[in-house]
DNA sequence: TTTCTCTTTAATGTATACATTAAATTATGC
DNA sequence: GCATAATTTAATGTATACATTAAAGAGAAA
């Protein structure tokens, strides 16, 4: 999980630029679900010495991305479809109360304009028919919504599990059937949030994770069985 | 979070040795909520080394329970009231889903001795008015009735946030009234599970996640304007 | 061959040394 | 006296040395 802001000195850390470099190297797939990754190895890749690697593995474990074993190294933990409707679950109810909130703090807070540009960069992607921008606009609509919510722990839950999802979704980026429905979800959840009806952008962003999940998950289930 | 089964290698190793026992120190609050402790200070406390102290240090701010900030030490994070309103709101959402779970698992998973026995527990201390030990056969049930909801990850942010709880109620303990309501409410889900009504259990949870948070959040409220 | 034991290997966990640098302190000019 | 600059202090971030010990491998007995 990552709580608070992120502060600059951390920029400046090895051990924190590890946390970001190894995390990338996870999410593009160049450390793969599965495989062990010793610390000298890692220190070297990095071009740094074990303590800051072993401090970013240990920071790493602590929010769930990886598994540190004495003498196996660390472990990228694979995500099953098992673990995604975990994840799935968990998304559909906190970003629904995320949406209710951001509904009912729709008189304070006017600006929308987050939401409504990945919409519109949502629109533009499926034009274009680029998949991996309809999934970057996606992740910046719903990352836009939970931080309407107000609340900072959400945030933070939901942006790790987005982390997971990510790597799912790069799996199955192109079996799925062109994200229409969708479109229709997003802005109707933008027109709740705008008309304050906190019911009704709560009910449409639930039943439309829970679809989207139901969705991933099949296909997910179907990519393993064809690998094996 | 704490994410997987604990491994035994954790026990005889420095580092989540230290977590545990700063855990212990921060809930027991002599470790006080906004004070910082520096790395050297510290390692002497725990009869350990720098290097461990801080390795846990840095687990403990990927789970949200500290601030590391150059210089100043190791901070431990506050609970404010608007903090524990953000962690019941989770905690509602994500207890609630559990419970609904439960019931709909209820034909596979019929041990629900847990439940029970948690709630006799709570029964006795109300007897005895004993208050602590009320807390904790509360705390007992909770975790019992999210184990059954059958979702890792939601056992490990529920677990999380009931450690803030934990050290908000250390505070209100006995402010408020003698918990009555919440004996029926939980009564209440426990039959909703026997049932298989897994609507029923999710209604009387989150209604009464929704009013047990109102009353701790007023307490608090009213206990840090005391403390003005 | 197989299995058990002993040896070797090597990865980790921890302590420690040291360079870096923010903060505190002192000194200096106004 | 006050503000600013120079100096000192000390806590951290990182590298490295080393002891520990799990795992791998070799060797002997069945």
């Amino acid at each position: 999980m990552i709580f608070g802001p992120p502060n600059d000195f951390r920029e400046k850390s090895n051990s924190y630029r590890a946390v970001g470099e190894l995390r990338r190297l996870i999410f593009s797939g160049e450390l793969s679900p599965g495989s062990d990754h010793l610390e000298t190895e890692l220190a070297e890749r990095l071009g740094m010495s074990r303590t800051p690697v072993r401090e970013a593995a240990l920071m790493l474990e602590a929010q769930g991305l990886v598994e540190v074993r004495p003498r196996r190294g660390m472990r990228i933990l694979p995500v099953s479809p098992e673990d995604m409707q975990e994840i799935y679950d968990i998304l559909t109810e906190l970003e629904a109360l995320a949406a209710a909130n951001a509904a009912k703090a729709a008189q304070e807070n006017r600006d929308l304009t987050a939401l409504e540009r990945s919409i519109s960069d949502m629109e533009k992607a499926l034009e274009a028919d680029d998949r991996q921008a309809w999934a970057d606009a996606d992740e910046r609509f719903h990352a836009a919504l939970v931080h309407l919510g107000g609340n900072g722990r959400i945030e933070a839950i939901t942006a790790m599990m987005a982390d997971q999802v990510r790597r799912a979704r790069a799996m199955t980026l192109y079996m799925r059937p062109a994200p229409v429905k969708s479109h229709e979800d997003h802005c109707g959840v933008l027109e709740a949030i705008r008309a304050g009806d906190a019911e009704a952008a709560h009910r449409i962003h639930h039943a439309h994770r829970k679809e989207a999940g139901a969705l991933l998950i099949g296909l997910l289930r179907r990519h393993r069985f064809h690998q094996l």
